[in-house]
DNA sequence: GAGCACTGC
């Protein structure tokens, strides 16, 4: 059944021999295999953290590095995991002094990265965070105005550049990860970029920039950054042996069922296991049928199975990182969580599905599409990756290997599958007023960045003195900029002032914009369903959210009430802590706070204002069609009106997942949206029932 | 009539 090769990520790098590395050697340091640095080994002895420091692959290249680095104005860092990147390139930077005293800002795509950077490097340099070494991430800022290394999340540094686009505080901007490609990392590319050339131009102390990554694709970055000098390191990978199936599997979820026990009667069993599957309903039934699978089987060593995604309460996620009782294999189902955001210690092998689910969205229609496709070659590596973080391992591939050579290169940038409204307000709230031209590394389609200028038109946002004129940002377009939210999500909230009720509209928003604060479990559907009965509201989800934030509020954020009801704990407070710092932009635009008390029709009336460009009517065949683009929707199980038929309604978004669903609706009065919108339903052709 | 990959400000 299967083809076997290695796959050695270990092997040797390759040295960069452009004109401006004359040497052509040194950047491969020396390290053999050694575990890599533990983030969590607080209270070492300095001593020993210095000798860690020093085994690190990275360390004989330093000098080099840094003499190259200091004398180029940008330059590209390939490292491959466990090289010491991330944690010694900004100390390096640091000793040598090639910040010049400013600050050095280090972009990671995920908080948790730039928190768990930040303390091992503080522990490094024997120092408390918070000192000269600190972090910024939203809710967080753990600096001091005298903090020269300060860690990241890649969308605090846009927000700062809002502020400041030049970005003046910074010497240095090292953005990590780059090779991820999130629509944050992909707009700072051309933030920073213009940055440097505008403070060049305007004799401005120079803005240096490194980018690391782990691509392969790497002449892609160099050329984006004007030929950037690529300094690669050796990592610290075990090989691994990478098998593919002889034919294509049409059940990768049966396949990976068959391939675990294969392992399973073959290897020993403390070498774990690590599955990749496309989302939630897969895995959990992956995990029902294996859990019965291994009932039956006693004479084979105990499984221990264990979910893994990311909507996977705390207390269940961390099993995966337990020890695994002695005599048991461990076995994880996951989504691609497994692929970057976490890691799990003692994983042996690998099972790659070869598939991910994915979110396009089409401009045309404004939907997005969650859909099963074909990862890409480099998330395929990634995954492979993963069996050999300790010690040699091996990788199923659920593929052939023609199937493999099939696949894309590398995984579409998310700038160009996802809604751009709020890239583009950013931007033109930046100053960047022809975005048309925008210098991204992958352009977005034309049709994208216009769906994304016409929904900000529509808006307010923005406006075309004529139609050749260069669009241009409004007043209002500068004050929605403000709020890290959906245009559209802070547009409701300036028209709140109007209907007074911001102090609702303040709740709704906070919550539309994290994760799902309801806990839904298919086996405990009817409890659920008449314990959450007292928050429903007849007049939609929107409401309903209101209102169980309320309750939520009137227990004072009580835990036990939370899990009683089954609100999710963890989402609805970030939902307050999202609600305090909308309100604290609100506060510093002048906004009055008003409430509107029991006449939640206000509200109402507000959201229609706001998302009049995402209204349904009911047809005449009991669906509902789209205003904007007359698409064929329906109102999504999980919403409180799903056994409803109002006649007219607005919601927060569109999926298409069997069918076409709009998620959070609310029940609007046609003549409302008549009102706040003429010229657009009149364009339509939309005569609004009454 | 029946359902949701992953981040982040």
């Amino acid at each position: 059944m299967w083809h076997k090769h290695m796959h050695s990520p270990a092997k040797k790098p390759k040295v960069e021999h452009s004109s401006s590395n004359p040497g052509g050697s040194g950047w491969s340091g020396g390290g053999g295999f050694k575990n890599s640095p533990k983030l969590e080994g607080h209270g070492q002895p300095n001593e020993a953290l210095k000798q860690e420091r020093r085994a690190l692959p990275i360390y004989p290249a330093r000098q080099q590095l840094i003499a190259q680095i200091r004398r180029l104005p940008s330059a590209i860092v390939i490292g491959e995991t466990g090289s010491g990147k991330t944690t010694q390139i900004p100390q390096y930077l640091l000793e040598a002094g090639v910040n010049g005293g400013a600050a050095i800002a280090i972009t990671q795509p995920r908080r948790v990265a730039a928190v768990s950077v930040c303390q091992r490097v503080a522990q490094e340099k024997n120092t408390t965070v918070g000192t000269s070494v600190g972090y910024r991430i939203r809710f967080e800022d753990a600096t001091s105005s005298s903090t020269k290394l300060i860690f990241m999340t890649d969308g605090m540094l846009l927000r700062e550049a809002i502020l400041d686009s030049k970005l003046t505080k910074y010497s240095v901007i090292v953005l990590d990860e780059a090779h991820e490609r999130t629509v944050h990392t992909d707009v700072l590319f051309g933030v920073v970029k213009a940055a440097q050339n505008c403070r060049l131009k305007t004799g401005l102390k120079l803005l240096k920039i490194i980018v690391m990554s782990a691509t392969m694709d790497v002449d892609h970055f160099s050329r984006y950054f004007n030929k950037a000098p690529v300094l690669y390191l050796e990592g610290r990978q075990f090989p691994i042996q990478v098998m593919h199936t002889a034919e294509p599997q049409s059940d990768y979820a049966f396949s990976s069922v068959v391939t675990l026990f294969k392992i399973h009667k073959e290897a020993p069993a403390r070498e774990d296991v690590l599955i990749f599957l496309t989302g939630q309903d897969e895995i959990d039934s992956a995990v029902k049928q294996l859990r019965q699978l291994s009932r039956d089987m006693q004479d084979l060593p105990k499984l221990l199975i264990l979910p893994l995604y990311a909507a996977l309460p705390p207390q269940q996620q961390v099993k995966v990182f337990e020890k695994t009782p002695p005599g048991h294999r461990k076995v994880v189902i996951a989504t691609n969580v497994a692929e970057t955001s976490i890691t799990i210690p003692g994983i042996k092998f690998v099972i790659d599905c070869g598939k991910v689910k994915a979110k396009v969205f089409n401009a045309r229609t404004g939907l997005d599409i969650l859909r099963v496709v074909n990862t890409s070659k480099a998330q395929t590596l990634q995954r492979t990756g993963r069996a050999g973080r300790e010690s040699a391992g091996t990788c199923y591939r659920l593929f052939t290997e023609a199937q493999f050579g099939e696949m894309s290169s590398n995984t579409v940038p998310e700038i160009q599958r996802c809604n751009l409204s709020s890239v583009i307000l950013q931007l033109m709230a930046m100053g960047i007023s022809d975005v048309m031209t925008f210098d991204f590394m992958d352009k977005p389609d034309r049709e994208s960045i216009l769906a994304a200028l016409t929904e900000l038109e529509l808006l307010g946002a923005v406006e075309k003195i004529s139609e050749s004129d260069m669009p241009k940002l409004t007043p209002l377009g500068k004050r929605m900029a403000a709020f890290p939210l959906d245009p559209k999500y802070a547009k409701i909230i300036l028209l709140s002032q109007e209907y007074g009720c911001v102090e609702e509209v303040l709740t709704i928003v906070s919550i539309l914009s994290v994760d799902d604060i309801f806990i839904n479990q298919m086996n405990k559907r009817d409890e659920i369903q008449s314990v959450r009965q007292k928050f429903v509201s007849s007049e939609g989800d929107h409401i309903t959210l209101l209102n169980t934030f309320r309750a939520f509020k009137s227990v004072n954020g009580n835990k036990a009430w939370c899990f009683e009801n089954f609100i999710n704990y963890r989402h609805i407070n970030t939902a307050r802590e999202v609600r305090k710092q909308l309100r604290d932009i609100c506060s510093c635009q002048g906004i009055q706070f008003s409430s509107c008390g029991k006449d939640t029709e206000n509200v109402r009336k507000c959201l229609a204002a706001g998302l009049f460009l995402n209204c349904a009517q009911l047809s005449k065949q009991g669906d509902f069609t789209t205003v904007s683009s007359r698409l064929t929707v329906s109102i999504h199980p999980a919403s409180a009106l799903f056994h409803c038929k109002p006649a007219c309604v607005v919601y927060s978004e569109l999926i298409k997942l069997g069918k076409n669903y709009m998620r959070n609706v609310s029940v609007v009065d046609p003549e409302w949206l008549q009102e706040v919108a003429p010229s657009y339903f009149k364009q339509k052709k939309v005569h609004l029932m009454t």
